[in-house]
DNA sequence: ATGGTCGGGGACCGA
């Protein structure tokens, strides 16, 4: 089974590149993330033609969640259970037997700011939502834009960065709280380059010096990891023509 | 600095 995430910054106009992709990659599943369109806008047709269902928990102008599957999606959740809020930042499915939960963590756009504050509080209500989902579903993968770079290395310059966000404690600490409960982070169980990016800036040619972060992430539970069998970036649709500031990442399983 | 959205200019948001 190949699973993939990517955050494609609209899908109103990164829609050819993701039925693109979909023709090159052939993953069994793939979230997005910032569709920034309603439902009622989704091109559930367009994935259709090429043999996939699709579920959309849709926005306007921001946000916006996904999941493109080859086998149906059951059991399909849009909030946590605790938190009311009109973003729609999570959508999760059952897909053949694995619970599938794709998020699209808030940026938090400085540590001092209020949205600092919603992401935090957002990450709480995650880790409350994922301990009800463990105790119903035993095979779990998080996957999705978290806006946390786990470590030093996922940043391009982490002195120059230091404890902003996407790097501050408190971030990284509830990624930890998340891991702790039982994942793992599939891309790092496998030999990697260095400076291995899923985001660069659209600004100071980002993408050509390579100035990116790791933070899109896929988290598998334990014994599900053990069936991982690779995970990888694809750069590719990132040199395209109009591109995603993101990129794909991929992780095959053995199951 | 760049890109998307909404709206019809420029503010907001992203990471």
């Amino acid at each position: 089974m190949k699973i993939a995430t990517w955050n494609v910054n609209s899908l109103n106009v990164r829609i050819g590149h993701v039925l693109e992709w979909l023709d090159i990659a052939n993953p069994d599943i793939l979230t997005l993330q910032e569709i920034k369109q309603l439902d009622e806008a989704f091109p559930a047709d367009a994935f259709k033609e090429l043999g996939y269902h699709a579920i959309s928990s849709g926005q306007k102008t921001y946000n916006g969640v996904a999941i493109i599957t080859k086998d149906k999606p059951s059991d399909i959740v849009t909030d946590f259970p605790d938190l009311e809020d009109p973003q729609r930042r999570i959508l999760t499915a059952t897909i053949n037997n694995n619970r599938i939960i794709n998020l699209y963590v808030p940026n938090g756009q400085t540590v001092d700011s209020d949205k600092y504050i919603y992401k935090l509080s957002w990450l709480e209500a995650l880790i409350k939502f994922l301990k009800q989902e463990q105790a119903k579903h035993k095979n779990i993968i998080i996957l999705g834009d978290f806006n946390i770079a786990p470590e030093d290395r996922d940043v391009y310059d982490a002195e120059k960065w230091g404890e902003e966000v996407l790097c501050s404690p408190k971030e990284r600490a509830a990624l930890s709280d998340i891991i702790d409960l039982g994942f793992c982070d599939v891309f790092r169980q496998f030999e990697q380059v260095e400076k291995s990016f899923s985001w660069w800036d659209y600004r100071a040619a980002g993408f050509r010096r390579n100035a990116g972060v790791r933070i899109d992430l896929i988290l598998a539970s334990k014994d599900l990891a053990k069936n991982c069998i690779g995970s990888s970036i694809d750069k590719e649709p990132r040199t395209w023509e109009r591109p995603s500031d993101h990129t794909p990442v991929i992780a095959e399983f053995d199951i």
